[in-house]
DNA sequence: TTGAAAGCGCTAACAT
DNA sequence: ATGTTAGCGCTTTCAA
């Protein structure tokens, strides 16, 4: 590996038999100059290999051009999704990512917000695996912050936040639309903003068509186990049921699993909507799921969007913004055919 | 939320009745001062919220403290650990990383790499989602590159990779040691550098135990439909085994229901070993799954210390590193009970 | 239309 | 032990 040596604009300069503000005028395109002479600039830098110093540049401006990612648990499943949705926003304003895994570490998250700052990043992007809320990371930096999926209890500070409410509604909406009438609901665990958001959307969308829950909504952890017990658990207790929401794909998976090994059919029986759109759960399901997608790459979008409007310039309403989910639509909710 | 001006070393060194330079040497710890002096600049730099600025700190010494990490593909369940295991080292080292997901495409990933030297990054982590060869991103690069995940092309390019042979070894020596010995394989998509290591682990570690596969591997996608398809396929081909090598989780877990379903048990008639120790997978699967862990996150902690070496100076020789795999046991080989 | 010069915030060599 | 100065690579007035 051959290591080149860095060309200034000094060098550009002496090659071109111009001077060094020449050379900057005529790569920025700034200033009046004769189209002979930015040729020669030009011809001069590509002879050289000139790449421009962000560093420099940055120094001079005062603007980094990069955002600082904080993630606050470690990098997971929703955080990609949410991280390349920013990507598209800010690829296209040139701003570049650097990312710190802080992985719940209070000391640690503070140490990155350090480190962010002295490298005078233009904002920061707040994200992490859960949405419940939590600390504000400062009220009193000297950049602009947008919260990603977790929401700040600073009520001031910007939150972009999926919507659990319309994605437990829509889920309810299509369960009704094909022909259910006595749902049931199978939760995540309790006391979590996830759980407790869905589970009113749940109700809402129930009341707004006359119904009511089949049975107690029933709550467990994330997991395909607990989907397949609850199945379990509710047809011995001799519930009648043909639609069901659970919380997440992979309690909706092991539910479908464990309805099956019970004897029952999805969709003719039961119709199953999940919640993720997780592409390892509804492939696998048998059938494929129906589930709500929570947008999480439009949730960066929108977050990283906000970002950039500010680092702009433009003043930006603190509060919570809701990035609306939608029904993806698969064999578990089928209509059953004659 | 308010925004703080910024401060510089002289805005300190005013306050401390000192000069730039002094206050640079106080903070850095460098060159010889008075004690008190010292103390004074620190209690001025405090009460200003100093915060020096690695932008001038970079363009005076040179060096970014940041590396950028390219994906080629877009993150994924594997890249996700590299991350972490490269930030555990690059953190001990004060170096930053700056992130570019190139998603496969190739002007975008010219378009990052020009990015990336012109923030004049120190080094460069090339990473991915597949562990099949890809073009070198260049043999003229101002900075060292590592790859991590992706093996380069070119021979002279340092990489690191999982060791696909020694893990598909452990399965089979595993299964052997729990009594197996018609063993059968059921593998990934062929013409895959994966698939293909993978087979001569496997092949070999027969071998050493003088045995042979109790059928032709049979190929297919990294799918849990796969995995049923292929037990279905066994079972009424009527082939006689006691083992199983899966060359994914999913594979496996996949295997682990068409078996089951078949009426066989695991792992009292047949024992299935993995691989990933993708915990959605192995967790879920009834019963849990044994297999082999490729140890990502070592693997980013490899390629980081590797990248660090180099940027400190050191020649680092040419070519691929593999990390070993680890065997993680579970209950899908639990030796028969009488 | 182009050049010269100052300065972004810091560090390091040299003076004092 | 501390201050002065020059310079990292660039942009941007201001002069010429």
């Amino acid at each position: 590996m051959t290591r080149r040596q860095l060309t200034t604009v000094t060098d550009v300069a002496r090659l071109a038999g111009v001077s060094p503000g020449t050379v900057s005028k005529a790569l920025s395109g700034q200033g009046q100059l004769r189209s002979a002479t930015r040729e020669r600039v030009l011809a001069a830098a590509k002879e050289l290999g000139y790449r421009p110093s962000q560093l420099a540049k940055s120094l001079q401006t005062g603007r980094s051009y990069m955002v600082g990612v904080l993630t606050t648990d470690s990098i997971g499943r929703f955080t990609i999704p949410i991280l390349t949705g920013a990507e598209d926003v800010l690829e296209a304003g040139q701003v570049s990512m650097m990312l710190c895994e802080s992985r719940g570490d209070r000391v640690r998250e503070r140490h990155y917000l350090q480190t962010m700052l002295s490298r005078r990043v233009d904002g920061i992007i707040v994200t992490g695996r859960s949405s419940d809320e939590r600390p504000s990371i400062g009220d009193d930096l000297p950049v602009p912050v947008v919260y990603a999926l977790n929401k700040s209890t600073d009520p001031s500070d910007i939150s972009v936040l999926h919507d659990d409410r319309n994605g437990a509604a829509l889920a309810i909406e299509h369960l009704i639309s094909t022909g259910r009438r006595r749902i049931v609901l199978i939760s995540g665990p309790p006391h979590h903003a996830a759980t407790t958001n869905r589970h009113s959307g749940t109700i809402e969308a129930l009341h707004r068509a006359g119904l009511h829950l089949a049975a107690d909504p029933v709550f467990g952890p994330w997991s395909e186990e607990w989907g397949r017990e609850a199945a379990a658990w509710l047809v011995r207790a001799g519930v009648e049921f043909d639609g069901a929401f659970c919380m997440s794909d992979q309690i909706a998976r092991g539910f479908s699993d464990g309805l099956r090994e019970l004897g029952l059919r999805v969709p003719n029986d039961v119709g199953i909507v999940g919640m993720d759109n997780w592409d390892a759960m509804v492939g696998a399901s048998r059938p494929p799921l129906t589930t709500i997608d929570l947008q999480m790459s439009r949730l960066g979008y929108v977050a990283a969007s906000l970002m950039l409007a500010q680092i702009d310039g433009e003043d930006i309403e603190g509060g919570s913004r809701l990035v609306p989910s939608i029904l993806v639509m698969r064999e578990s909710t089928r209509v059953a055919t004659a």
